[in-house]
DNA sequence: CAAGGCAAGCTAATCAGATTAGCTTTTAGC
DNA sequence: GCTAAAAGCTAATCTGATTAGCTTGCCTTG
């Protein structure tokens, strides 16, 4: 009976997909193990719970919206690289609903702890937004503003389709480019 | 030894309480039970299970957001109306996160049904955001659009802030100004 | 006012899922 | 090959949801 040959890496790497699968909500250990053909027990070898999971998933999201916005930007500014930008953030969302609402409601962890992968993370993808708003002409002291905007409208609508949350008649994606467009237009006009 | 003379809806009145006080994830029938002076066994002849109670919250929540944009726009028009939803809703939200996260992530429920009190109160909170954007020149074309940015943003900005998502430097409430007088801009120009 | 019946509450039991304790055995490094 | 840490396992505990079935308060009807 050879060893699974497990690491955290590969544990958190298999929560976080089977939570896109079956939700974060229903991501029990019991099933990770499963997956892992291994017996629920050991997962404790690598993770110290479901909460340590949760927060390590959020981690692996954060670093995986941050290097999909990253790439997705590549070479594009101003409106491009908004849309770009706004694109990829929302694909990722729908791809992998499951890590991505590991990113949300965690315990603040302590901000001025540098050595916390979640802030390195968080401060990643924010970095990305942060890029996207180079291409326009803002203000210093705007910038915190618009980022915030930036994310809230990321965040916002990618989680509300992502609950169903659209069910009125007009096309999701319409709405989607007419939000980019506002965005920019407004943007521009600062 | 009397009755508790318990109801669903004073069950689902105690529930979002307890919701807004120690989280919707940490709501437990017994915790419920115990607020109730009742043994938990006892909840299931007025909610039939978890699933039911949260749902249940969230029909409460939906309907209480409704009447708070609702009071809070009467008289106003244009930007003081945006002002007054958006400040309406995000207080809501920050002040019974618990049964506001039940609106989130519910099992899309027929939206046919017009039975469903579900349905009925999300179309309710969504006809304020309706008037609210009558204070506008909006055309047919960009109703459904500007409605579901206008979601888009009370949602996210509200959710973002209440699970602590904002750690810049910078003030919230005054990127929340400033996120108003963004949209009502871009609004004003179309 | 008494009888009947429904529904609210209760106790006891079952089940799923998280977590811990303590044992066994692979396997990396010497 | 030897040994010790680490990886897995079984068994056990605990919390929380849910169901079954009993008891009894309370409202209605006669």
């Amino acid at each position: 009976m050879p060893r699974a040959g497990l690491d955290p890496a590969t544990v958190v790497a298999a929560g976080a997909a089977l939570a896109d699968e079956v939700g974060l909500t229903n991501l029990t250990m019991g099933l990770l193990a499963e997956r892992l053909n291994v017996r629920t027990p050991s997962l404790y070898k690598h993770v110290s719970g479901q909460e340590d999971l949760s927060r390590r998933i959020a981690v692996l999201a954060l670093n995986e919206v941050a290097d999909a916005i990253g790439g997705a930007i590549q070479g594009y500014a101003g409106r491009d690289a908004l849309a770009a930008a706004a694109h990829a953030f929302r694909a990722f969302v729908l791809n992998h609903p499951g890590r991505y609402a590991a990113t949300i409601g965690l315990k603040p962890s302590d901000p001025d702890d540098p050595d916390d992968p979640l802030i390195t993370a968080a401060q990643r993808s924010l970095g990305t937004f942060r890029a996207v708003l180079r291409g326009y002409e803002i203000g210093e002291a705007d910038m915190d503003h618009a980022l915030r905007m930036l994310r809230t409208l990321c965040h916002g609508f990618a989680t509300l389709q992502a609950a169903h949350g659209f069910q009125m008649s007009a096309d999701v994606e319409e709405s989607f480019e007419w939000l980019i467009a506002f965005t920019d237009r407004g943007l521009r006009a600062m």
